[in-house]
DNA sequence: CTAGGGTTAG
């Protein structure tokens, strides 16, 4: 055929006066020419641009029709990242018009329905069509697009089989079944296959490299790299990409610094997922200083990846402020922007500064994400704030986003930390998926909230559904343990852990245990675990052993752990204040005035305890005596109200912890000032009648607090739940369903 | 490049 006697176009304005020429001189019906002007079109498509494929779809709809011209039109339709809808229609109307496909219509087709949103059904309808239409010669020709999208499409059983069944495999048949099983995490199956094939390229290496660093097989990322070079392969920049992520799961920056290296020797192109990975690598090994020069050495005119992946890199070292500033600095926030600034906020405790981004995220006119919520979730849950928990509930259940395992257990693990044990239970069995986390979330709940024996059901549970527990499952279990003193439990599952799973304990289990067997009132074997134990003991091992010496009344102990917990964090008012109580309670005034005094000297200050809670979506904190807040007046009366009807019920103020030298009125407004009688005196005049009252408090709530309260759920017949370090206190009816605890 | 589960506690 003769070639056309016009230029090709290379950009759509030269396509439209191609069009014109071609419209003018009245040769559009012109099959030759015709077809030139829509392949023309079609090359210069660009997958951003939707009008670009209306209209090259409205040109070929003016066209004769032929077998050349339908493959041209799905070309286009592939070309623009379309999904498989629109080019079932063309297929469709080829039938209609008695078009006959060819192996190409087949091609396209696949790689259509390969993309996002198809449906398995009509990727096997094909495949079985292109079985009945095509001449067997033509088969062989469309067996590696039939591969691929079954891997697209998650089938591995499919795509395996349709490779199989090729009775011509070619070098792409082969790539493409080995990249396609590396992605869908069969990582085995695509090695043993890789060692079957007659040949082995960069593509395979490279599927076979990233599916084992995304499955966080880091060290076999790296065996697989190896093998590649030792196989005369040369690593391209996807390559790359893989083993940084493979480097930085390692830590290991000596590594990571001779891929950048390999990177500026190969000259590659520095993509921004090539950036990205840079920079990821070196922050993950801690290095955000070599991070930040690739950051800096990028010129303008990048998307938002790389400022994400720095801003991430900040915040995961723990510099949220310099992430901050970047953030303040760049122009074009996505959500990942964001989510990861956010996260950044919430895992250094800056909860309110957390929600305040995810404000100003709406005003940017972005919308919350599974990653956003999940955040806000966790946020939440250690605020403690049960109405803005169910707030976000209510967003998930009007399928705003998509619930999948981490949602799930994210909203599982707020309503525990809240202390709703029900509500926590419904959303667990609402799971469809679960996995480690969930399970570890709802056996470390059930122990957080006082219900040992059920946290060590579900653990039998979980092992009953496959699921193998780790570290922090354990952590969980041995939680439980020693919040319900399960001492025999304990020692069993500390043993099961170590044996039969050979998971090697933390500190944090030994802290477990040596809680355990300090509740117990086994002093010494705790010490023995404390002395023989692998690791220096912290901070958290040296309080466990002095409230148990507390409470078992062991002063000489008391007196070691406290020297030890000085040393560790000697600003710290805890561990005074403990000390100090264990000398009053065995009458040694003489020690309990030294180190008062102790205090004084070193400038240290007892901290007040501090009590909050959520009164229409708002956090609003109170400590002891506060006079600070808005409506103090409101509260002041109630507080007034409080006292005359707690005393005409009979009550009388438990006054005899306060240690202080006052008279014994000073001591009643003293404790009428706590912190947590003020929160509930704000709830009390500000929520609805039928809204209990949930109050978080940051220290243990006081034996009269306790006892004061139960009396005020009583006297104004509401639910008040108070939630402290480490327990819950549900109080209704003049009753405390926590009563194991006073 | 972004997400969930974790020892102590006045």
């Amino acid at each position: 055929m003769r070639r056309a006697p016009w230029p090709t176009p290379g950009s759509v304005r030269q396509a439209t006066e191609l069009h014109a020429l071609v419209t003018t001189s009245g040769r559009l019906l012109h099959p030759p020419s015709a077809a030139h002007l829509l392949n023309s079109l079609t090359s210069c498509i660009s997958p951003s641009d939707p009008l670009h494929l209306r209209y090259a779809l409205s040109l070929f709809d003016r066209m004769p029709c032929s077998t050349f011209l339908f493959d041209t039109a799905l070309r286009a339709c592939f070309r623009a990242s379309s999904g498989p809808d629109r080019p079932i229609i063309l297929y469709r109307r080829m039938h209609g018009v008695d078009v006959p496909p060819d192996a190409f219509t087949f091609h396209f087709l696949f790689k259509c329905c390969a993309r996002g949103g198809a449906h398995v059904l009509l990727g096997r309808m094909l495949h079985a069509a292109c079985f009945r239409t095509l001449l067997p010669s033509a088969v062989p020709l469309i067996a590696s697009p039939i591969i691929h999208m079954y891997a697209e499409l998650g089938l591995p059983g499919d795509a395996r089989r349709a490779f199989d069944e090729a009775s011509v495999k070619d070098v792409v048949a082969w790539t493409t079944v080995i990249s396609g099983l590396a992605k869908m995490g069969l990582l085995d199956d695509a090695r043993r296959l890789l060692a079957r094939a007659p040949v082995r390229n960069v593509v395979t290496w490279t599927g076979l490299i990233s599916g084992y660093s995304r499955a966080g097989r880091a060290a076999e990322a790296v065996d697989c790299f190896n093998s590649m070079l030792s196989d005369g392969i040369a690593p391209d920049e996807v390559t790359v990409i893989g083993m940084l992520s493979a480097c930085g799961q390692l830590k290991d920056l000596n590594f990571g610094c001779s891929l950048h290296m390999l990177v500026g020797d190969k000259r590659m192109l520095m993509s921004d997922k090539l950036v990205v990975a840079l920079i990821d690598m070196y922050a993950k090994c801690g290095d955000t200083g070599r991070a930040r020069e690739v950051f800096d050495a990028l010129g303008r005119g990048r998307g938002p990846q790389p400022w994400n992946a720095m801003i991430d890199g900040y915040c995961k070292v723990g510099h949220v402020d310099i992430a901050r500033s970047l953030f303040d600095q760049m122009e074009d926030h996505d959500v990942i922007t964001f989510n990861s600034l956010i996260t950044g906020y919430i895992h250094g405790g800056r909860l309110r500064e957390a929600l305040l981004l995810f404000t100003k995220m709406r005003r940017h006119g972005l919308g919350a994400d599974n990653f956003t919520m999940v955040g806000l979730l966790t946020a939440s849950a250690s605020l403690g704030a049960l109405p803005q928990g169910r707030a976000l509930h209510a967003c998930i259940e009007q399928r705003l986003v998509e619930r999948d395992v981490y949602l799930g257990t994210a909203l599982l693990d707020m309503y525990m930390k809240c202390g709703r044990v029900e509500e926590a239970m419904v959303a667990f069995k609402q799971m469809s998926v679960r996995d480690v986390h969930t399970w570890s979330a709802m056996i470390g709940g059930l122990a957080f909230n006082g219900m040992g024996k059920a946290a060590l059901e579900h653990f039998f549970w979980m092992k009953c559904d496959g699921f193998h527990a780790n570290s922090v499952t354990y952590i969980a279990v041995l939680t439980a343990c020693s919040h319900s003193c399960l001492l025999d439990e304990g020692r069993l599952y500390f043993d099961e852990m170590r044996l039969l799973h050979n998971i090697r304990p933390q500190i944090e289990h030994y802290g477990c245990m040596i809680d355990l067997l300090g509740r117990s009132g086994l002093l010494d074997e705790a010490m023995d675990l404390v002395q023989t134990m692998p690791m220096q003991p912290n901070a958290v091992i040296w309080a466990s052993i002095l409230s148990a010496c507390r409470v078992h009344k062991n002063v000489d102990l008391a007196q070691n752990a406290a020297h030890h917990l000085l040393k560790l964090e000697p600003a710290e008012d805890a561990v005074y204040v403990q000390m100090y109580n264990i000398y009053i309670d065995s009458r040694q005034w003489e020690d309990a005035s030294k180190i008062r005094r102790l205090m004084e000297k070193r400038g240290v200050k007892k901290t007040a305890g501090y009590s909050s809670i959520a009164v229409a979506g708002q956090v609003h904190k109170f400590i002891v005596g506060d006079r600070s807040h808005p409506q103090i007046a409101e509260i002041v009366v109630m507080m007034e109200e409080i006292g005359r009807r707690l005393k005409s019920a009979g009550y009388s103020p438990i006054t005899s912890q306060i240690t202080v030298d006052v008279d014994e009125e000073e001591k009643e407004q003293a404790l009428l000032a706590h912190s947590e009688k003020l929160a509930i005196a704000f709830g009390l005049v500000s929520l609805a009648p039928n809204l209990p009252v949930h109050i978080i408090k940051n220290l243990r709530v006081c034996e009269d607090c306790h006892s004061a309260i139960k009396l005020i759920s009583r006297l104004w017949n509401r639910e008040i739940i108070v939630r402290d370090r480490s327990r819950f206190h549900h109080f209704r009816g003049g009753v405390c369903s926590c009563n194991d605890f006073w």
